[in-house]
DNA sequence: ATAAACCGTGGAGTGTACTCAACGGTCAAG
DNA sequence: CTTGACCGTTGAGTACACTCCACGGTTTAT
């Protein structure tokens, strides 16, 4: 799959795909043998799991903390739940405060 | 009230203050004589407030539309209402998608 | 064969939100 | 009267997350 389709099935530009790449959030792509890069078909999976990330708060750094995390097996699933716990309530927080201010 | 008290009360450096004060997210301030700033009482709570806000999400630009909101007497609090709800709804939005990746 | 669409790299530029350094004036304590 | 803490301004620098541009190679359609 080429750049271009991998943009339209998940709307972001191929500079930010580049971009992920080039900081290492995305791992290292095949190449066709005219140079161009072939992404494999999970990495759509990967890109949605990232745009959820993002707008739940997470920062690129966050996101390849948990990535590191997920694929490193010393770390148990239970792990990232507390990951993931500290997160929800950090925006928990954050919601008792609106109300409060509101 | 100078600066560094202010700093010490809110927690906020001294750079932060003036930045906010420097893209008008701060009233102006009055002058002692010796052409220090005098920062008055009520300031603590505006900062505390912009800090709830930046918090919640809110960009510097958010808060500074919310301020002038605020202020115009022109819009109603029910507008200001609905400001907040859409902000709220976005952020229940992200919990609601954690969720459904948990 | 040539235009249009696509791909790659490198490097520069943008917006947001600070943060730091340099320089100089002001004030309180000893 | 000096020393240290405080204050002011200006301007540069930083981190994050992109975004854009220029240049050149590749593929596809006509």
């Amino acid at each position: 799959m080429q750049i271009g389709q991998l943009c339209r099935t998940t709307g972001m530009t191929k500079d930010t795909i580049r971009f992920y790449e080039k900081i290492g959030l995305l791992p290292p792509v095949k190449r066709k043998p005219n140079g161009y890069k072939d992404y494999p078909e999970s990495i759509i999976e990967q890109l949605k799991l990232l745009k959820h990330a993002k707008e739940l708060g997470f920062t690129l750094n966050e996101i390849k903390e948990l990535a590191a995390l997920f694929f490193s097996k010393q770390l148990e699933i239970t792990d990232i739940n507390g990951y993931l716990k500290i997160k929800v309530q950090e925006i928990d927080d954050k919601i008792f405060k609106l109300q409060a201010n509101k």
